[in-house]
DNA sequence: TTGTGTGGTTTCCAATGGGTACCAGCTGCG
DNA sequence: CGCAGCTGGTACCCATTGGAAACCACACAA
């Protein structure tokens, strides 16, 4: 949305190895490959499944703790609290307690989040679309190994 | 790159739960958040930092085990060879071996997998321009919890 | 009084992931 | 000749992570 190709300040420097030689497109924006690298380390936390099913459910309404632990199937309490509390602490969800009775918490997509929701619903569209060719190429598979062991 | 998106046969009727309220579009499409759909299990594998990853390299060029494994910073061999050969079964990347002097093994992403490679690069993207951001938003977090602790 | 529901935290244990060593097979160097 | 070395792994072991379940505080309801 902004020009930040080269108007970041200090962690440039850092993440752009000094090597001169500009071979691929993404090398100029930091190396999200690089183990130390701040974008790589957002990209660790937010290419988690828990993390975008939350963001996937949250993109849709606001929802409460309870909700959402009965709407993500597997997902225990500890994860889903552990998630959420990084999503909140790095911007892309909202926490806001009402003091009801039984303390009401409510989760919401912050604006931050949404631009990366994009990214999480296709990913989520291209598991829909491919599921089945996936599901052929995993039996294929399969089946060339076990023919291969005999 | 191809027409696929009405096209696919079966499984939509086996994901698709006989409730009868169209609540929500996704609903129509197979629940990925139940913990037992194949899309979900799909999901959960492919939203895996090392998958994410190990993909946006090959949409770039075909890759070399070891060369792989220079640039991703922080990965083992081992979860190198378990995420190829996930993603190898998957039909999403393609193995080529070459007996050459030291065996030669080339990776290269397959037909099925660019799709998904360009909700990783979406993703990746996000990650590259909002970071500051979120670097932000975490400072004013901790800094929120410290005052509060005290 | 005991149970319910809320949004967690804590405790413990199993599973997962990572580090390291090792292997096979041939090359080339000393 | 013999031995290190390069490749793409696998096997083993331990550290970290994730999950199940218990616990908590609080108010109300039966």
């Amino acid at each position: 949305m902004q020009e930040r190709t080269d108007t970041i300040p200090g962690h440039l420097a850092v993440t752009l190895a000094p090597r001169g030689d500009g071979r691929r497109a993404h090398d100029r924006r930091g190396n999200a490959y690089a183990a130390e690298c701040p974008t790589r380390q957002l990209l660790d936390r937010i290419a988690d499944k828990w993390s975008v099913l939350i963001l996937l459910l949250l993109g849709e309404e606001d929802l409460r703790f309870s909700e959402l632990k009965r709407r993500i199937g597997g997902i225990s309490q500890k994860m889903l609290a552990q998630t959420l509390r990084a999503l909140e602490r790095d911007g892309l969800v909202l926490r806001a307690v009402e003091p009801t009775v039984p303390v009401t918490v409510t989760y919401s997509i912050a604006p931050l989040g949404r631009g990366l929701m994009a990214a999480c619903r296709s990913m989520l569209e291209w598991a829909e679309t491919c599921m089945v060719e996936v599901a052929a190429a995993q039996r294929a598979y399969d089946l060339r190994r076990e023919t291969a062991e005999s």
